[in-house]
DNA sequence: ATCCAGGAATTTT
DNA sequence: AAAATTCATGGA
């Protein structure tokens, strides 16, 4: 199946630090979300996929018409100079529960090692989907402290092994109808999720776009952007992100991290 | 307030 | 090749 589209880049999409469910050869990623495998590939404006239908592919991947309106509302300069050197990034809407999972073992990670940890606990705890792929483990399926450690996670495994007991994919859906800042506090109270983690699972699960994740590279710019180099908290960084930023906070972030880690 | 855990990945020496 | 640093949460 094919689809076009404009302005889109999947690589930097997808490589962006919010999604680490992925393999690739090539140019064609390898993706599972929950149960569902699928393959996407993109040439110029045409992007070829297998496995998922249209309508959830453009809206897995943040393709869709709230982009150009967060944009027209982002004036700033910073945002601008970012959005121009990679004008096809896009905020992803993944599964709630396979995002919190990533985002617990993000914590003191990397991108590299959190798609091993993905992967491992595919494999310890997924159903078998053929050709040697698992599915993501299902919400509960994670009930084994050391195989969770098995999996690399380290002193992550404690918060999995809490959080796989007590989330529901009812009671993350539930968070949706939610204020951002009830939805917020109820996610800081699961063991081993602060502030920056809930603030990466409401923007790239749950449709929070003011959410405006903290981290040494969101730090790093900020300071460096806004604050002359100035000693700031991370309280103080997202307060005035909300200010700055509003309502789009969560693409204003996503632009500054990708820009600032591939070497602004 | 400061230090550490787990530890693969990354960067620096 | 080897050594030092990275990274965010919770507990002491």
């Amino acid at each position: 199946m094919k689809t076009t589209v404009e302005n889109f880049s999947l690589k930097h999409t997808l490589e962006s630090g919010q999604f680490f469910n992925y393999d690739y050869e090539g140019d064609c990623y390898k993706l599972i979300q929950r149960s569902s495998r699928f393959t996407v590939k993109q040439n110029k404006n045409m992007l070829h996929y297998e496995g998922i239908s249209k309508s959830e592919l453009l809206r897995f991947l943040g393709i869709n018409q709230d982009h150009k309106i967060m944009l027209n509302d982002l004036k700033d300069k910073n945002i601008q100079k970012a959005y121009r050197a990679y004008p096809g990034l896009r905020l992803m809407n993944q599964d709630p529960w396979q995002c919190l999972v990533s985002f617990v073992c993000s914590s003191a990670s990397n991108i590299q090692k959190i798609r091993l940890n993905m992967k491992k606990l595919s494999e310890t705890f997924g159903k078998k989907l053929g050709e040697g792929n698992y599915a993501f483990p299902e919400p509960g399926s994670m009930n084994d402290l050391q195989r969770i450690k098995d999996c690399a996670t380290g002193f992550r495994a404690k918060y999995l092994f809490s959080i796989n007991n007590t989330v529901t994919d009812k009671w993350l859906a539930e968070l949706r109808n939610m204020p951002y800042e009830q939805a917020k506090d109820k996610l800081k109270g699961l063991y081993g999720v602060s502030d920056k983690i809930a603030d990466c699972v409401l923007l790239f699960s749950l449709g929070f776009k003011q959410a405006f994740p903290v981290d040494v590279w969101i730090e790093r710019a900020m300071k460096e952007l806004y604050f002359e180099n100035q000693k700031v908290n991370h309280d103080q960084i997202r307060e005035f992100a909300s200010q700055k930023f509003s309502n789009h906070a969560g693409l204003a972030q996503q632009y500054l991290y990708h820009w600032r880690r591939l070497g602004a």
